[in-house]
DNA sequence: TCAATAGTGTCTGTTAGACATTATGGA
DNA sequence: TCCATAATGTCTAACAGACACTATTGA
């Protein structure tokens, strides 16, 4: 059927793009390197891992390693191009609030607060890597990493919402977090304005013994 | 830092590999090459769509496209490679129970009898096609496709239960699927071998107002 | 004192899982 | 008739969500 040259038509550039995101002015946020428009931290893959060369772009553009990152997508960037498609690797990390952008990359605002913030391509990019985050927010501690070691209930809770997308309910979100045991209170306080003081917590996992969940038939619309 | 020339070092291959599932003898089942050892099917990536690519592996190895497609994962096929390292774009596919395997291919079960049966990566390949499965299981009603369009609700439990390893509960599942509006009962009946013949079922999702699920914390061990 | 936030106790509706019962066929 | 499987009704424990209340700080 093909009569281009096979040797040629199996070659393709791949590309290991990072889609980090952390917590900014209280809002979700993701980081991209400055310019007109904003442009997710790539690299071609070089004789390193998958997970390698994304963890070396958050480094860079961060100055830390990602706390947690996970692969996302493969997005193929121009299927139809004569010689073989190119694809790109979409990873998502996820570092502490507060985590600084080094010289040449920024924070933007998660959804970007104008179209065309960024290219087609990098948007979709972006809500792929969200959507994996928020998919594994309850099987992994995904929340914990982009707080400090040390947080206040309600902090954390602000991060369940802002990956979910929707507010919680406060009494049932403690419930919820005191049976899974994950958490651990420490003795430190911490005043913020007004009201009483919270008390600060560390990420403090147990192992639980196996909790199947149900069944459930959500077919989203 | 990197010595070696930097347009080689860009240059990867990149492959396309379908993990395809389906039920036979009432056993979770994977399309393989025959061969001394099974291999996954997998091609060169063209100048195509990835799952344009995934999809016409299904179709050479069973006669028919898949009623389910998904991606699942890329795996750095040899990092370290002096060169550019290689990589593989695995696909988690699905044909209905008794489609057969066509010349070249045949049906091995999940899990692999014996080990060995698979190279080490199709085997994690496999592994990671049915948890992208498992885990969309709830979300999206992946087990419908590896049905014929009629079927008891004891057939579709039983896919279920392949599908997550674990036995169900069947009133519970009864009541979820009613919940779901998913299927609808058909004025056919079927009869098995001794007790009450089974009305069959045909799938007719019906949309659903937005149930939000709860937070889980569940960490697993 | 009031305002604001943290943290907790109680109630209620929903539902998963267990169990029992009825229904309907084949042997 | 007995047995096997389908299908459904009822009960209970668990729990999400709602609400109210107490606790503790700053203004």
């Amino acid at each position: 059927m093909r009569t281009r040259p096979a040797v040629r038509a199996t070659r393709a550039d791949l590309v290991i793009t990072v889609a980090c995101c952390s917590v900014v002015d209280g809002r979700l946020a993701v980081l991209v390197r400055s310019g007109a428009r904003g442009a997710l931290p790539n690299t071609p893959l070089g004789d390193g891992s998958l997970g390698g060369a994304a963890t070396a772009l958050v480094r860079a553009g961060t100055g830390r390693a990602p706390t947690w990152i996970a692969q996302s997508a493969t997005i193929a960037e121009n299927p139809g191009r004569p010689g073989g498609a190119m694809a790109s690797v979409v990873y998502a990390g996820v570092v502490p609030r507060g985590t600084g952008a080094s010289e040449g990359h920024r924070w933007i605002p998660v959804p970007a607060p104008l179209p065309g913030a960024l290219a087609a391509r990098d948007a979709q990019a972006v809500e792929r890597a969200v959507a994996t985050i928020r998919d594994r927010l309850d099987l992994d501690p995904v929340a914990f990493h982009l707080l400090p070691p040390e947080f206040t209930l309600t902090e954390l809770q602000e991060v369940y919402e802002l990956l979910l997308g929707r507010r919680l309910h406060k009494a049932s979100f403690r419930r919820a977090l005191a049976g899974a045991t994950l958490v651990e209170p420490i003795r430190d306080w911490r005043s913020e304005g007004r009201g009483r003081p919270a008390q600060l917590h560390r990420f403090a996992p147990r192992r639980r013994r196996g909790v199947r969940r149900p069944v459930r038939f959500e077919l989203i619309g």
